[in-house]
DNA sequence: ATGAAAGCGCTAACAT
DNA sequence: ATGTTAGCGCTTTCAT
């Protein structure tokens, strides 16, 4: 494959005009520059980023890694993270943890090999990542949604507790609900504690007794909400409504629902975090907590790029807030609309459209 | 941040040794080995693969190209090739087209800039990567699941026309129905063209006569296929069912007979094309054929390294059968299951375990 | 068993 | 306005 001597040779200039031509980084005669076009155009040369960015030290890469790729909330910060990076001319790649420590580890330092100029890291369950010797201290780095305890980083996240609070609160004011269930993550994560926190306030505030029987251990987990699903439905005091803190375990418990034929809201109100397609679609249609994907890529994005810019040394932690979604599950009146379906992402274009495969 | 040179001063060594004992390319004596770690370790070494690559050529890194991450499909088989490439030794990259031959053809000359070992490409509509100047006419490349109208590539894909078929006939033979309404993607795709030619069959086959009035263009898009299911069930005679031909439509339709408040199967029965999660969270759980996500990724990834080590010279055409999972909207009995839902993966994993986000 | 040095393809400082 | 060349960090051949 050509390089930038053959394309020098055939132009008949040296390989720094070649440079300059291409990048634009002096003046050269129209002359010249065309013989350098048209040496490029027949010798097929494509630059060599390796090179470069060996020279230049810096790739405009940004890596990104996530637990699941699959999760409709990851796959959409990534393409926003990838819109807004590409305005500054940036890239960037993802890899998938699996939500292994092991996993992430060997990826990080995958991508600091590769020399991207920074990482936006969703730090899967014991991450390894704050060993002060993985990456080094001044690496341009944002954690994204979660956090790791006692590690100092720059980071861009949610009002867990607060979105929560706002929701329960809905059911409790709006719907008169007073036995609300609450269907928690992994115990040990601090995105449930932070949920749970908010469900604690709301019934507090209204002067609801916490019941430690209605709190439910999803553990993060479908099946696990299908199961805290069935545990709560054996109860013999009839529940109102139930707060499921995941979208993973919202899923199974819709899912379990409809397995034991429990009607909702009718039977029960339910009203969950995290918002996806799925929710829309689904009978009925579940009310949730909708996470800003595109503010959550924004922010990180404006985070690295400070970081590899040295525009800021101290670490920013920006919590950005929710909006949630009043639809059928928690009892609201909610009207499907074909039209207007889906089409709120931030170019209004819906994500499925034309992938026939 | 420390390079080669550093280590080697700190280990009082040369260079040379250091990547030997790095890579394991020559014996090296386990005293100076030592001294080599232990040098590493304290400079907090990371080897430039950026250097590393262009010394070498070879990146180890497969690009590849989707129109959607977010269609679950694509990032399925994005996580699968993920896996089988790790267990060679290589890594994927992916980026969003948007269906875009613009920017597809710009990530193509990205990816190939960045030096990736080969190209694994699902094109996007009306897609440029048959010029002959965009990608090197021996580079290794595999088309995944689409295919470019006289463009000679390695492509892997699924038996479209045939799973249509056995589909179609399932409806026909087990069920009795003959009025069938065809939903299709857009019309100038292949993809479209050889699952339209499924159904004809299989309804000639069975002696019903294809009736153009029940052919619909779903436009492959969730609003297409809702459209699509309005004029079909505005018909005077009534259909008994409908085949969908991809999984966006086949939501779009789903969600149109909701809103019309139209019970499937009993009124119509549905069967579409491209199975995902949500077809089984559906109310009613939707009947589809499924893509092996698995082997497609396996055989695009044995492909382009056969071509990667120079194996193989001649293209070749994988295509690959399809299952169908008979649920209950095409009128079958099917009882959803808590415990064994989603653990179908190649790893026996629920893809979205643990995603508290 | 270890080291010296050339060279991968590029950019940029310096020279003309 | 264009060219020469050192050097980015590594691997690898050839010496020792």
């Amino acid at each position: 494959m050509a390089n930038i001597k053959d394309v020098a040779a055939k132009a008949n200039v040296s390989v720094a005009t070649i440079s300059n031509v291409l990048n634009g980084t002096k003046y050269v005669s129209d002359e010249v520059k065309e013989r350098v076009w048209d040496a490029v155009e027949e010798t097929g040369y494509i630059p060599n980023n390796l090179a470069r960015s060996l020279k230049v030290k810096r790739t405009r890469t940004i890596g990104m890694i996530v637990a699941y790729i699959e999760n409709p909330i990851y796959a959409g910060i990534f393409r926003e993270l990838e819109m807004t990076a590409k305005t500054k001319g940036y890239s960037v790649v993802v890899c998938n943890s699996n939500d292994d420590p092991e996993t992430e580890e060997q990826l990080v330092k995958l991508l600091l090999s590769n020399k991207v100029d920074g990482l936006v890291i969703v730090p899967a369950k014991n991450s390894k990542i704050s060993n002060k010797n993985l990456i080094p201290p001044d690496f341009p780095l944002v954690l994204l949604n979660r956090k790791i305890n006692g590690f100092q980083a720059n980071s861009v996240g949610i009002e867990n507790e607060k979105s929560t609070f706002e929701a329960v609160s809905h059911l409790i004011n709006v719907h008169g609900y007073k036995r609300i269930a609450y269907v928690s993550g992994e115990t040990s994560n601090l995105l449930s504690k932070e949920r749970k926190e908010g469900y604690i306030q709301a019934l507090e505030e209204n002067d609801i007794k916490v019941d430690p029987e209605l709190i439910f251990n999803g553990d993060s987990t479908f099946q696990g909400g299908g199961r805290a699903a069935a545990a709560m439905l054996s109860q013999t005091d009839r529940l109102e409504a139930v707060f499921v803190a995941g979208t993973t375990m919202l899923l199974g418990v819709m899912f379990q629902l409809k397995i034991m034929n429990i009607s909702c809201p009718k039977d029960i109100a339910v009203m969950g975090f995290s918002d996806s397609s799925m929710n829309i679609l689904l009978d009925p249609p579940i009310s949730s907590i909708t996470q800003p994907l595109k503010e959550l890529a924004e922010n990180a994005f404006s985070l690295v790029l400070k970081q590899i810019e040295h525009k800021s040394t101290d670490i920013e932690n920006i919590i950005l807030p929710c909006k949630t979604q009043y639809r059928s599950s928690c009892g609201c009146k909610w009207e499907p609309d074909l039209e207007s379906f889906f089409t709120n992402n931030s170019d209004g274009k819906y994500r499925f459209d034309l992938i026939e495969s």
